[in-house]
DNA sequence: TGCACGTAAGCACATATACGCATATAATAC
DNA sequence: GTATTATATGCGTATATGTGCTTACGTGCA
């Protein structure tokens, strides 16, 4: 496998935004809708919506479009390489994730029939405003 | 395990120079000269030595201080995080890889009693020209 | 048709990064 | 001492990256 694919791959989980959405992805096992990331990191709309697009693009994760909604999930790993790396962030603890981890439970308790049926925030909110950080 | 220590383990690895010398480290399974991992790579001082200082600070190396010669060695990996981070390094292959580990055999076969004894690129070069890139 | 809403993209800007070059540091040799 | 050798560091610069703000896109609904 290509060094270029190595790097590309490490450096899509080398920020610390992605990487805990990764993490939700994983953590949560199914699909998430766009708005229930950006509630549970508790980050804004615009960042999520950049920060898929770059792990799209280093194909760590697969879009679902259906209506409005955008359905994101981890890609299921094609290589030992990418198996281990994704391996390796399910050890990842801490005050951040476990927040984040709270915060995904509680999302998808809103779910009806498995799908996701609020927007962001549970609220009418457009754009999140300045997040408190730890 | 923390956020900030995942991220800084992945940016260090998202470089293909740093990549390359962790690989190299691996393989070889026991500590480099600083020399040995140059001309392995047929990059420049200078530029390893950067790398060598960036990998240092995510803490994946270590060094070891000779005369005038240092030495680097894969730390032990302390985690299920980094065992399963390093493992994945295993899976590189491709031309450039390929050709490094060439020329780190090539190089540790120069060695005497297991020790590095000559400079870089085994002549008298002080600097290296530009390596020509596949 | 027009509005609302979920999502994505463009622009601006501050910061980080990679890398070539020259030079510094430290240890050995003469 | 000076010279030599192995390694490290500072400077300059081009490029990349992260992120806030605003705006655009696309779909569904009144």
């Amino acid at each position: 496998m290509e060094l270029g694919r190595f790097t590309k791959v490490f450096k899509a989980l080398s920020d610390g935004t992605r990487l805990r959405i990764v993490w939700v992805l994983d953590r949560a096992g199914t699909e998430l809708c766009v708005c229930e990331i950006i509630d549970s990191l508790e980050e804004t709309q615009y960042n999520v919506s950049r920060q898929m697009k770059i792990l799209k693009e280093a194909d760590l994760v697969q879009e679902r479009k259906e209506g409005r909604w955008v359905f994101y999930s981890l890609k299921n790993p094609e290589s030992t390489f990418l198996k281990r790396v994704l391996g390796s962030i399910r050890s990842l603890s801490g005050d951040t994730p476990l927040r984040d981890g709270e915060r995904l439970k509680a999302r998808l308790s809103l779910r009806e029939n498995g799908k996701c049926v609020v927007g962001m925030c549970g609220s009418s909110l457009t754009q999140r405003q300045v997040p408190q950080e730890a």
